[in-house]
DNA sequence: TTCTCTGCAAAGTCTTTGCAATAAT
DNA sequence: ATTATTGCAAAGACTTTGCAGAGAA
């Protein structure tokens, strides 16, 4: 899966600025913040203006084709939506964030639907703690 | 539990502005955003600045009294802390909040700990949906 | 060519800070 | 009286917007 292809397949037209930004979102399998995309850009030889960046993610966002996350901390990261459903840990030292692939709140969104008549579309799964590096 | 005591016994002083933050915060079952507790302190007659909640936020966020979440939707909301551990169930529709006391994703904090190194110190399940008042 | 996208500059929102005045103990 | 807290005004961080020019198809 390469930006080109997700552009066009989204109607968005291909330009430096969006294949970068999709670069760097593809590149990372953990949600990255602005810094590292604007970063990405650098070493990429990609000026483009602030506003360009949060237009090209937005355009993103409303496509499907990222997710926006939002932790404690503060910072906004944004995600490839096309990963199989799955959680996070972040750490509280570092910041880094990891992904966590098991799951099983199925059975916790079934009894909210029951006992709460709150239909569950989607949920959120966010561990906090220390990293494996930060405890070196 | 009211404001006064907690302030007390925090060494925070007993100001009018703080007893109504707090009192609001204790009022509320769920998280609560910034607007939500300045109208309160409007129909309290308090008048205060903007620098003064935020001021006020952070003081009780330090001292462990009240706990900070950011959902999806990009609003902070601010909780009271002494609560049992606890979700929440988000409504994309209304933004309302609902608490949601059942939990077991303890079992899976042990296999983030044993696959990954990672120490989990604590985490945030949300839920988004639709809740019971927006389905009429 | 046509219409989308970008850069620029300005504005908007939320939050923080410095400092002198005020209030709590 | 002493020290913490507040209001005010300004600044800071992040994000959005309007508009005219540039670029993609």
């Amino acid at each position: 899966m390469n930006p080109q292809n997700i552009l066009e397949r989204n109607n968005l037209k291909l330009t430096r600025a969006r294949v970068e930004v999709l670069g760097c979102l593809l590149s990372h399998k953990e949600p990255v913040a602005t810094p590292t995309i604007i970063d990405h850009l650098k070493e990429k030889k990609v000026t483009s203006d602030q506003a360009t960046i949060f237009r090209t993610i937005n355009s993103l966002k409303e496509k499907g084709i990222v997710n926006q996350y939002q932790f404690n901390d503060g910072v906004v990261r944004y995600e490839i939506a096309d990963k199989p459903e799955h959680h996070h840990a972040v750490c509280i030292k570092c910041n880094s964030v990891e992904d966590i692939l098991d799951c099983s709140v199925g059975k916790i969104e079934k009894q909210i639907s029951e006992k709460k008549g709150f239909t569950v579309l989607n949920h959120s799964l966010e561990f906090f703690g220390i990293c494996k590096n930060c405890k070196k």
